[in-house]
DNA sequence: TTTCGTGTATTAAGCACTTAATACAGTTTG
DNA sequence: CAAACTGTATTAAGTGCTTAATACACGAAA
């Protein structure tokens, strides 16, 4: 498990959308065992208070679980896994809409611009194929 | 002039934000002046020293420029100003296609969510037109 | 039982941003 | 000239958030 962070948002929040990712792209089984906080901290290298602090509100938001003194799991409910890749998807329009609307931009010529460069992307990312 | 800020970027940040896209649509000509640091701290009800963070940055920046004593100004070169808007265009779609990819959504579903979100903000804002 | 690994809680330290209080030089305006 | 406005600079204090350092309770396992 890698984690490339950014100096601009705090790094539990980093960890938690992280988290809400892998979420998303469906790597988690309902109930699947996640790392503890200690050995979550080993591999990103990061404080195991911050790692806390991290689980500590998936578990209020409900996407992760803790009994007693086991091993935390991601949520066992389909549909709040489910959900979050919708959540994701909305925030990432959401905020892409303000931005456009912010700047006064025809969606038409910002789509045009996004496909090419969507393109571009996955055209270098399969290098040579 | 009235900006409204979140708690989770600093001010001085959300203040030259505001400026670029103002200049994106091109409220400002090549040359026009802008408020002072102290006018510009009353009219946004924030500390002076913040305003002249803002406007120090900007200069920086090639935005604005300021000679001896004089109100600041916007930058005369119109390069500068129109490569602005290209600029948070680019940022909007890079962070957009980001946040996309890091959950491996379609291209082709997201478009059409964005396109149906962007008719309905559209369409509650002209009202009963 | 002892040891080790869980989760959890408390307290302190560090850091960036904001605000504040001044100060100074220059120009315009009354 | 004097007052009031520009921009600019320095220094310090305060504030909130993040991170760090510890400690504790519990349970499983050697």
């Amino acid at each position: 498990m890698t984690v490339k962070f950014n100096n601009r948002d705090p790094v539990y929040v980093q960890v938690i959308q992280h988290f809400k990712e892998q979420i998303a792209k469906g790597y988690f089984e309902p109930g699947q065992e996640i790392p503890s906080r200690r050995e979550l901290a080993n591999q990103l290298k990061i404080n195991p208070n911050t790692a806390q602090r991290a689980y500590k509100e998936m578990g209020e938001q409900g996407l992760i679980f803790t009994e007693g003194n086991m091993p935390s799991c991601i949520t066992k409910d389909e549909a709040v896994l489910k959900s979050v890749r919708e959540e994701l998807i909305i925030e990432a329009v959401d905020l892409f809409l303000g931005s456009i609307k912010s700047i006064d931009v025809p969606l038409s010529e910002v789509l045009e611009i996004v496909k090419k460069k969507h393109d571009a992307e996955s055209g270098e990312a399969e290098g040579s194929k």
